[in-house]
DNA sequence: CCTGCTACCTGATGGC
DNA sequence: TGCCATCAGGTAGCAG
């Protein structure tokens, strides 16, 4: 999520307040189950009042209805300077870019890319038809995540420490990496069940989530966003982390070896020896 | 309601 | 070199 935030702050600057001329969808996966025509039709020659973020989702909200991106694995955003040069790039096979959506505006092009197919554009009429929104719990980078609330949420839930934290429902904006490392940093073991921690732990952890995305998203906004560069997507993330991906290294706090489980069908990283 | 499992896709990497 | 298995930053949908 702090990289959806970096990516917002830049997109602000580039499509706020512009009109979208035209819409192209090179892919139609990356709408599915919606169909291109749907996102044509609501999008086109309509201007994007704001950019926002909620949770791991964009929403662009315009004069009538919004659109909702979510990068899941592998999504990003590349800028064209023209219509030209984005059918000169776009999904062509000598040096061309993989490009699944675009969104024309007087000047320049936004585009969304995802080789994988696993992140989406859509089109909604309000906010409250789109399920994925609506279900999200506190956003873990806003003013409302605040401790009393978090103890509430924690101490409702049976479930591993982080399978609650990647459950988008309580709090929203945690992922497989950021998971990890505020667990480390709160020297908690990610297996415990949520509502076995005493307040101060929890508290604890509170603070970790808290600080480690402060740190992730001053990683993500120096050097801010390029859109430009394909190439280019949140490099150098790795230079901050303790735990994730870090199997068999030295634990930078005690000197044990960090662990790999798996928890849920996704690899949890921690120090066996300081998070209890 | 809650939980756990699978599907969805493509590409990179490593072992044989 | 080729082939196969495994892994990857996430979520939706389903069964129990």
């Amino acid at each position: 999520m702090p990289e959806v935030e970096a990516v917002v702050r830049t997109l602000r600057t580039l499509v706020q307040g512009q009109r979208i001329r035209r819409v192209r969808v090179f892919h139609p996966i990356a709408v599915k189950p919606q169909k291109a025509s749907r996102l044509a039709d609501l999008a086109t020659n309509r201007l994007i009042q704001r950019v926002d973020r909620k949770g791991k989702y964009v929403l662009l909200a315009l004069d009538r209805g919004l659109l909702t991106v979510h990068f899941r694995l592998d999504g990003q955003l590349i800028w064209f300077l023209d219509r030209r040069e984005l059918l000169e790039r776009a999904n062509v096979k000598e040096n061309g870019v993989h490009v699944d959506v675009a969104l024309e505006f007087a000047k320049g092009v936004l585009g969304f890319a995802d080789r994988r197919h696993f992140g989406r554009v859509y089109a909604w009429d309000c906010l409250e038809d789109s399920p994925g929104l609506t279900s999200l719990g506190v956003d873990a980078l806003s003013k409302n995540f605040v401790v009393p609330r978090f103890l509430e949420l924690v101490a409702a839930s049976a479930r591993p420490l982080k399978d609650f934290l990647l459950d988008q429902s309580r709090v929203a904006g945690l992922g497989n990496i950021y998971s990890c490392e505020s667990l480390w940093h709160a020297r908690l073991d990610p297996r415990r069940r949520a509502k076995s921690l005493k307040p101060e732990e929890a508290r604890r952890l509170h603070k970790a989530i808290v600080s480690v995305l402060a740190r992730a998203l001053e990683c993500c906004l120096h050097p801010a966003p390029d859109f430009h560069d394909s190439q280019w997507w949140f490099q150098g993330l790795e230079k901050i982390l303790r735990a994730y991906g870090r199997e068999g290294e030295p634990c930078r706090r005690c000197g044990a070896a960090i662990q790999r489980i798996e928890q849920g069908g996704r690899s949890t990283y921690f120090c066996r020896k300081c998070q209890k």
